[in-house]
DNA sequence: CGGAGCCTTGATGTTCTTCAAGCGGAGTGG
DNA sequence: CCACTCCGCTTGAAGAACATCAAGGCTCCG
């Protein structure tokens, strides 16, 4: 399942003439329990993908940006929450015409899985993050995949200048959550990247880096590029 | 995407008539790096995936059991290891052939697809569970995973009585690095299970299970069934 | 001006890790 | 058959990382 360009996501095609919905910061799109009867394409803004245990711990288990797709399960209720970090707009397609539009075009189908394969291949980075990372070694890795997700949201190249500038749209309890931490704890790490020259706090949410390799070295990352996740064995 | 048993994995067809393979423990069928041109379907035996990062730190991402799959990446190299815990076999499929069965079978498409989700959707759990979960609850939700593989792989009832007990072909090692853990505390781990009555240790590689509702009320998990993932929001 | 929410920082506490020692089974060679 | 060693496992003690509790600052907004 080599990378190829015509792959782009032709699956997509799913939500052509598609209606929108337009969502205000905390607003749920998908509430667990609730009937697994649509897919959602984003076409902007950020949304957040989490689960919430019986005792009220939380696990955010993914950040969405524009052209990423949601709302698919194996099972008949969703079993997570999504909802808007930021204003955000979406596409919605219900789950019979979207089956249908991959039973009607094999090659639509290909191209959702390759898409769900990448999906889960984050997830396993994801996985090797909370397994073996410290939590300042999660934060960078954090701040290089919001890096990335803007870079491929936007068409930018790696060396684009205005990528130092990283926006953190979520709270730091959300990022918290989704690192396996508490939100003190990104606090104090967010602190300590700064003492170490990496990034500079600008507001609240947003910071600039000012140490892409040091940030890199320390994630024990090189990009958030395929194949990004062999990280020399 | 809901379940239906006529998606009973048919694109395993692709695996009739197959080369095998017979895995003697500790033997590499997977190694990182190498070119990512075969698929495999484990026909017997355990095996663990992983992922070894530049500074020795190694996450278990998955043990595998009879019927998964392994081997599809979106980059032509892999860039996980996979290497047998007890003796296995498995059947061998080029990636190519594999890919070829895929495009002339939409069925077989489809339950790929299927798989594929479901899979994902395991790593989801799996992601709660470093995130937000002690010790104490990784091992216990560990427990209930190797109890539930075992009742699928031999096809059981979930009352079973020879459920209780639970066959650990790993190390304890092995185990630490799949729940991002280090060996000792899974060791006081399983003492303090042990204190508390829930499980009974016998051999290094057997325990038996004493209080299978406590140690589900410890994992916050009712069954590894499917709809597993509602943890009752 | 006042309050609420979010963020930061300090002090303290708990969990897990690290370091160290000893146990016991499996395999080996005398 | 019996040391002997190796390796994996367990347990204890000390230490580090992160969590929890608590206080104060900032911004936004009524």
């Amino acid at each position: 399942m080599p990378d190829s360009p015509q792959h782009a996501d032709v699956f997509l095609a799913a939500f052509d003439r598609a209606e929108t919905r337009e969502l205000a910061p905390g607003d749920v799109l998908i509430a667990a329990g609730s009937p697994a009867d649509h897919v959602f394409n984003i076409l902007g803004g950020t949304l957040m993908l989490s689960r919430t245990g019986r005792d009220g711990r939380r696990q955010v288990l993914s950040f969405l940006f524009r052209d990423h797709f949601v709302g698919l399960t194996t099972t008949d209720r969703y079993y997570f929450t999504v909802e808007a970090v930021t204003a955000a707009k979406v596409a919605c397609c219900s789950r019979v015409a979207f089956d249908a539009h991959l039973s009607r075009n094999p090659g639509a189908e290909r191209a959702f899985l390759h898409m769900t394969f990448r999906v889960l291949e984050d997830m396993l980075d994801a996985l090797y993050s909370l397994g073996q990372r410290t939590a300042l070694e999660r934060l960078a890795v954090f701040l290089l995949y919001l890096r990335h997700a803007r870079r491929l949201a936007e068409g930018l190249p790696d060396s684009d200048r205005s990528l130092a500038e990283v926006a953190l749209p979520m709270t730091r309890e959300d990022i918290a959550d989704f690192l396996g931490l508490q939100k003190e704890t990104v606090s104090r790490s967010f602190a300590q990247l700064e003492e170490r020259g990496l990034i500079q706090r600008a507001e609240n949410h947003r910071i600039t880096v000012r140490n892409l390799p040091g940030l890199r070295e320390l994630a024990g990352v090189v990009d958030f590029a395929s194949p990004r996740r062999l990280v020399r064995p």
